[in-house]
DNA sequence: AACTATTTATAAGA
DNA sequence: TTCTTATAAATAGTT
């Protein structure tokens, strides 16, 4: 909506970038304004611009942002009824591999067309077909690599989980061995460098302990 | 904007309320994805309708919706203005995320072009651009999942690195320990019951350095 | 900051 | 609900 349309993508002009930022950002602060007054409901936004500065709205009064958000991670937890927009939705596509070689392929395969058939009318159903091709292409690979990374993420987590269990058990031995020390405190003790070097034994103990 | 002009005031119609609700919602939504797409912003949208169902919009990948929030609080309690770069510009420009719906709607114009300009002799490029941005936008959701995922990974890694030295450390001070029992053993040994707790602990102690 | 030609969003109607 | 259309609103480029 103005003098020409704009390519919704980053605009590469640093002043222009600046000029739209701040006229959208008023702009949509205003809309949030009006949805929640025309229809009663509860708005939150937060804006950080580029270079991290904060606005921000929120529909009912000062310090209810947090109850907004509060709310917002309680609903979160149990999505009963909570529609969310704008998630990846190609996670449950079945994970069959394709090579990135393919798309392109796919890309070549396109420009090809583009260069040969330029006058055709088949061209445009054959583009059509190969563009889905691409896009299923790369979301295959997308999820694939996903896959992977998600597998090395378990892998990561299992390898964590060990290791906490090994400490738990380390803690739970040095706690017996003290449980010991101190019998041996109670009937020994006839032997003042005994005695001397059972104190430093449970002073480490202790500090292992408490310093695990 | 419609047939006539609107009251910004509680709709009190339920029905229209209700429409309205969606179609500003839905607009709401999209101008948070061109602003952060255009400008290069991070956005976080929340909204709530009036009988409770939450609807959710973030610039960003899948869950950093979680990190935007976070972002937020810390930026309340400090709100030093967050530019920090008078530098340019544009060299590091760190992956900016284009949500997956982005290419659901190129995918539709796609299919809107194929149907609207069958025999025009533009539609074959426009078919290419739009190829193009579908692709940048599918290469670049990946790629800023990806980023999300390997700043995972560090994290996870850096948790088990210290995990690793915390087990070091315990070992060492295992070790001490079983320095001093076995100086205890030598001086010590005069009571029978002292000596054979003594026996159990050091059991114990090369059972806890061996499993460590 | 204003202006204004255009695009975009949407209220009401079908 | 979904689509259509007349109109209001937002805004890109200009001054």
């Amino acid at each position: 909506m103005g003098r020409r349309k704009l390519e919704i993508k980053r605009i590469e002009n640093k002043s222009s970038r600046s000029v739209t930022f701040s006229k959208r950002r008023t702009g949509l602060i205003k809309k949030a304004r009006h949805l929640s007054l025309l229809c009663d409901a509860d708005v939150a936004l937060i804006v950080f611009s580029a270079p991290g500065k904060l606005y921000e709205f929120c529909s009912s009064a000062t310090n209810s942002m947090a109850h907004l958000l509060a709310r917002y991670e309680k609903s979160r937890l149990e999505p009963q009824s909570g529609t969310i927009e704008g998630d990846d939705q190609d996670l449950e596509l079945p994970l069959q591999c394709t090579k990135f070689r393919t798309c392109k392929e796919l890309l070549q395969e396109v420009d090809r067309l583009v260069e040969e058939n330029n006058t055709e009318e088949r061209s445009l159903s054959d583009m059509t077909q190969l563009e889905e091709e691409l896009h299923d292409a790369l979301v295959q690979t997308r999820s694939r690599k996903t896959q992977l990374m998600m597998d090395y993420i378990s892998t990561l987590q299992e390898e964590e989980r060990k290791l906490r269990k090994d400490k738990e058990e380390t803690a739970k031995q040095i706690a017996s061995v003290e449980h010991i020390v101190a019998g041996v405190d109670e009937v020994g003790g006839h032997n003042d460098l005994a005695t001397n070097e059972m104190n430093s034994l449970r002073r480490l103990l202790t500090l292992s302990l408490f310093n695990p």
